[in-house]
DNA sequence: CCTGGACTGCATCTTTCGATGTACGGCGGT
DNA sequence: ACCGCCGTACATCGAAAGATGCAGTCCAGG
């Protein structure tokens, strides 16, 4: 049996998406919340195994009401809203949801959309898949030689500075960040450099960005 | 009527593939494909609206031919695979395709994705997708303060010496490349470290760098 | 115990950077 | 035509960055 909390505002759509879902005969409606705070609150107490989510909703919207449920574990959310608005999915997305619907979605498929989520899967409205894939096309390729290996071969304090670098400090800011002579500093640059076989601090700050540093 | 190319280099699968097609009353399978290279060749002069491609087949593997047929507009492209692996996934949506499914969908299913393909929408194997979501999510939000705008207080000239200075490069490397004398980068370099309000080079390569110049 | 190596630390010296002053061509306004 | 403004360009000079030599510490192995 899968635990469903439905949140939606709107009273009669909400009443209609829990006629839908109790229609199926291995979904139970838990709770109704009719705005975030209330979702997030519920979910808490009820610990369903999926909440089942508007986005425009009054006092905690639906994304952010994501994020927080996500963020405690307290369940898995399927997203559902009007408007297929770049910034609603990838929100959404980026919250943590599991799955993303609009709300025109035929009631078998929003059934079997539930169904496929409590199984661990994920589900996208294929409207915005497209979109999706493109997004994520477009998503630069993290690459440059073997970092960590080459990493490697720096040591603690070296790294340490390195990370600085990344920041733009000057070899002063350093010094007095890390509590050495500015002489020091430049010790430490000049050998992971060397180590790391770049000519100045800007390409050891630009690799320092490349790894996230 | 929807006109597919199937190409997929084990025979017996690609028969069942082109039997379960050929049950759709709106879907023709216009060929059939053995290898990658002879897909996109077909995809070239039959131009079906679909192909749908395995990835494991000889001679030109299904990602890159997946990315040659994208790259001439020939057809969407769904792609078929047994295995889930990221690098088939990541690689097949990054190469342009509309959609991917495992070898294990049903029947129906597979018949309802290329409709939905052919409908100019996405479509992703619920198994693949809570991956693509994380893969996605996990992508850094490019954010700065008003990065455009501020960029547009650069003349051209500064631009491009703030595109050199993002790829590492020495005062003297840079007037090599835009053939201009030391000093006179210096004044660029100078003149837009103060209209971006940064201290120093290594600073403005990390905005470049952000920024992705 | 001692010896060699790795890490960290500092001082000195050369190179590079960056700020500043100046100059010249193009453009719009009056 | 004149002026001021902007973009581009170069030279000078103090400040920073980088290379190099050397010293103290810690640890592993002999």
């Amino acid at each position: 049996m899968i635990r469903v909390l439905v949140a939606e505002d709107q009273s009669a759509v909400r009443a209609g998406l829990v006629l839908i879902l109790r229609s199926a005969p291995d979904i139970e409606v838990v709770g109704e919340a009719a705005d975030g705070e209330q979702a997030v609150a519920m979910a808490r107490e009820l610990r369903p195994d999926l909440v089942l989510m508007d986005i425009q909703m009054p006092r905690l919207d639906g994304v952010s009401a994501t994020r927080q449920v996500v963020a405690e574990r307290l369940a898995d959310v399927l997203v559902l809203t009007t408007f297929d608005l770049d910034e609603y999915v990838f929100g959404a997305l980026r919250a943590g949801a599991a799955g993303f619907l609009l709300k025109n979605t035929e009631a078998r498929d929003l059934i079997e959309a539930v169904q496929t989520v409590a199984r661990g899967e994920g589900l996208i409205a294929p409207a915005v898949t497209r979109r999706l894939i493109a997004e994520f096309a477009a998503k630069p390729v993290r690459e440059t030689t073997a970092d960590p290996s080459v990493l490697d071969s720096l040591t603690r304090r070296e790294r340490e500075v390195l990370a600085c670098l990344g920041e733009g400090l000057s070899n002063a800011d350093i010094a007095s960040r890390l509590d050495m002579a500015e002489a020091t500093v430049k010790t430490h640059v000049s050998r992971l450099l060397g180590k790391l076989e770049l000519r100045s601090r800007v390409q050891a700050a630009v690799l320092a960005q490349e790894l996230g540093i």
